[in-house]
DNA sequence: AATGAATGAGGCTTCATTCAT
DNA sequence: TATGAATGAAGCCTCATTCAT
């Protein structure tokens, strides 16, 4: 006898939470990714997420209306409630599947003990490889940025976006300091311009397309790491 | 989508029309002019353009409201419709004197007659050094840009950005064949990376912070261009 | 309002027919029961009544949501259907368990033969001890009478209530005519000045308190019979 | 050149605040009542909020729905946001306009000087007389008392309560103090006694019925004071 | 040029109820 | 007896736009 047999939505807090996840790389294939407490990972709900991703990430989150995703799951739009509490509801569920995978990859990319550019370049290859999986989510991220950033419940967002901040910086001055980088390397800027290069690439990227993430990672890096000039 | 769609005010179609403009900017940097009384009708609404500007940069179009408008300019919201027939049509001018811009530098460049990696430097330079002006035209694209590849009247968007693609990849090319540039650079891709690095910078750039365009484009061009390895 | 309005489980039309019912109160005061198991269909029945006029009391029966009803019960919403035919039909219960008890106890006041004030005075006196036990029923009386008002299904109501006036008056006339009463009083405006007097205490009165329902109906009684003048 | 020009619902922080009005009793005719800051008391305005308040009145403040209150205007529902923010601003206006009027009446009456029969007296007769002026404001006190007191919007309906009860309270034990009253009064009950009895009339006591509100004081308050023992 | 009032379409959400399993 | 999923009607609110004054 459930005392609260529908907790509508699931996850309440939100976000990347020290998720008890083993150091080993668990990246790939994670179906329907490790259950956010309380939730009941029923297939109908994974499926109503995942319609919903398709569209976020096809119109933006704001663009996409609650309608549009009903239909698309052929039922009505007030039915949709009886799986989440919200539409941001739904955002949440797949951001912070997203942010979650991200931060464990940072995590054990540094825990590799790599030199700064292997470790950058490990990063780098992931978040390449993430166009894929988490296509939605880092749409949302570029599309809806200004939405999500103003809510108290997507606070983790830029939590998360801090800590991989910090990574970044910190392997791109450790290489500085190493000689493995330019000495006039400004560690900001270009940890921006390498995180934009990677999620903006979501933007046209097509799973399915001329080239592969793997293609993709490859030039992306090493135009990055040494330049465009011959 | 107004019923009868009057043409009140300029530019109705909207779009990068062979106008005739000299290289000097003429209407630009009018930062934020306090309102204005007596002043000239078009002095009037330039001024709306631009109030509507610095809203539509800082929330996106579809997310800023007609009434956040003309209560930034201390007016009615209904009363926008004097001086606009539509909201669009205000994004509109924003867009296509952007995009004018664009297409007369892009051009410049190319008849400049410099070589590859001189041209391409010089339109990376003035893409950033763009930022500042119309940090508003270029966060638009980006974050409203589902909204408005879908709408016939900006179609002279997704026209003007393939010139500007036709353009960088001629470069490249061109680049690659002379020696300047590697031999296995996908140029498409080549392209996309710098186009995205230059733009998506407007997410974050912020005239009058730590560093000017100027440092900006120095850094990125030296990292684009020569890699981050020391 | 149901479809195919089944007449699953107890009363269906409600309303208050002579149940005979002997002094002794049967049912009542089964607080909060903890959740049975196996117990018999009837009294599952009952404790969901019980929960339900809980929430009713407290909320009022609008603002009640047969979802909160489940969720108190540990069960969920639809669930509720297999034991009411509708949130209705809960509250009929609820109601009509009242008004049954209140004829009767206005009509065995009637019976004793008594004085006109010591009739009221046992009326009133079987009116503040009811709310105790009949917290919930008075309390949607007041806050959702207009609700009900209009519900064929709940004309018992207005029944009720209006032999509860003719009893009143009826007894406050005697005693005006007999020298009891001052010679001025109105008796309807008296009537309404008791009965709601009696009936709002309820929105604060709670069980348990500082003063038992004896100690409020000896206070009551006696300033609205003798007045607060010394 | 209003700098707001749309304070849409006017009253932010809602609720009887030290509302500059002098000793003198203006509670009579206040056609548009001391204007809410911020608020152009336009007619319309005041049109619309009267059709609220019958409509509160009559049904109640949840159980009304904007479409009902459009309706009675002949508008469209959305239309109403032009001249409010809320449904519940429309309730705060009418109720704040009532509680500051019994804030001031129970101060002036205070501030008469009276014996403490004669200044309760005061308080009940203003009161009584209040039903007519603020019929809708008492019902939705009554009805929808627990929608209201759970929103902070409104915790200014509790606190006027409070003060209303202090006043009560002081005078009634004074009153037993100097041997006015009864030396066995209790006098939270007594004050609950009065209070409840001359709001609960709201329910039934209309306008140009068999009594003026002053044959209803005269009444209640003989009953009150002096009992109905002959 | 503006105001003030309104429209009409659409958005998110709630809730009593139904029903196959 | 429950669950899980859905319905359908309704509720409050937003927003670009229109238009008489």
């Amino acid at each position: 006898m459930p005392k609260n047999p529908k907790s509508r939505g699931g996850r309440t807090a939100g976000g990347p939470r020290a998720t008890a996840r083993t150091a080993a790389k668990p990246a790939a294939a994670r179906p329907a990714a490790a259950a956010p407490t309380g939730t009941l990972p029923s297939e109908r709900r994974d499926h109503l997420v995942s319609l919903s991703a398709e569209l976020f990430a096809e119109k933006g989150f704001r663009a996409t209306t609650v309608r549009e995703i009903a239909d698309a799951a052929g039922i009505l739009s007030g039915s949709l409630y009886h799986h989440f509490s919200s539409k941001e509801s739904i955002a949440d569920e797949i951001l912070s599947k997203f942010l979650n995978e991200v931060l464990t990859d940072y995590r054990a990319a540094l825990a590799s003990g790599g030199t700064p550019r292997e470790v950058l370049e490990t990063i780098a290859r992931t978040g390449f490889s993430s166009l894929e999986r988490h296509r939605a989510a880092i749409m949302m991220l570029q599309n809806d940025w200004n939405y999500f950033r103003e809510q108290p419940r997507f606070d983790y967002l830029q939590k998360t976006l801090a800590e991989v901040e910090r990574i970044w910086i910190g392997e791109l001055k450790r290489g500085v300091k190493d000689g493995t980088f330019r000495a006039d390397l400004d560690a900001k800027l270009t940890y921006r311009l390498f995180r934009d290069t990677i999620w903006v690439a979501v933007r046209w990227y097509r799973p399915g397309g001329r080239l592969s993430t793997k293609q993709l990672a490859d030039q992306f890096s090493r135009i990055l790491f040494e330049g465009v000039i011959a």
